[in-house]
DNA sequence: TTGTTATTTCGATAATTATAAAAATATGGA
DNA sequence: TCCATATTTTTATAATTATCGAAATAACAA
């Protein structure tokens, strides 16, 4: 990984709402939530949410698929995995540090 | 960890300098490395280093001692691992997800 | 079609954050 | 004490990012 994309990536978390965003997505699993049911749980204008989740999508950290009128949002383990391993690579040398974690969701790809 | 911190967490890392500021003190161990070595390593002006190092610092992700004319730096591992573990909580309503990474230092406390 | 719902884009403004020169502080040595 | 080194604070300016109303787009239903 890039320290570019890192940053990024950083950076779109470092939200309260985009966080907010996150995290729901991260406990939502693989099939992901509408937007206006995120919309529902954050309280902030439809304009202002989508614009954060434009911001995570640039990051890489969420994805977008179209359903009919609605769009489902999902978390991406893998850009949330490669990221913590960035922060906690090569911690302390190597030396009695276990890896970082890896969220292997059961069912679609993440 | 309160959303609040978590996001002052990610927004102290969400820079370039600071982000490579980080990952050398991760990489360094409990041990810290002084402010003007981290300069060494970073093209950037003196004051500009110490402004993300008080960032870094206020974010509480870091810890400085002062010893002698140095000022020593170290990543707080303790913040770390508590970062990580709040951006996986409850990962997938905690299906087939292995939990948050956890590094522990073999020398001084983190 | 026409209407309704879901979501995004545009655009103007507000708020926040970064940069680095200059000056200040602090430590230890000569 | 005086000086050199290490680091931080101050300050002004520049750059970036956030907010949200209004308008636009897109999908489906009646």
């Amino acid at each position: 990984m890039e320290i570019y994309e890192a940053v990024h990536a950083l950076a779109s978390l470092a939200h309260e709402t985009r966080l907010s965003v996150f995290r729901l997505l991260v406990q939502a699993g693989p099939e992901g939530i509408p937007a206006g049911q995120l919309n529902e749980h954050l309280q902030v204008p439809a304009p202002t949410l989508s614009f954060h989740l434009k911001e995570l999508a640039n990051a890489g950290l969420i994805v977008s698929r179209q359903e009919g009128r609605f769009v489902y949002y999902r978390a991406s383990f893998d850009a949330m995995n490669a990221l913590l391993a960035y922060l906690t690579e090569n911690c302390c040398q190597g030396e009695a540090c276990t890896s970082a974690s890896i969220c292997k969701p059961k069912g679609k790809k993440s």
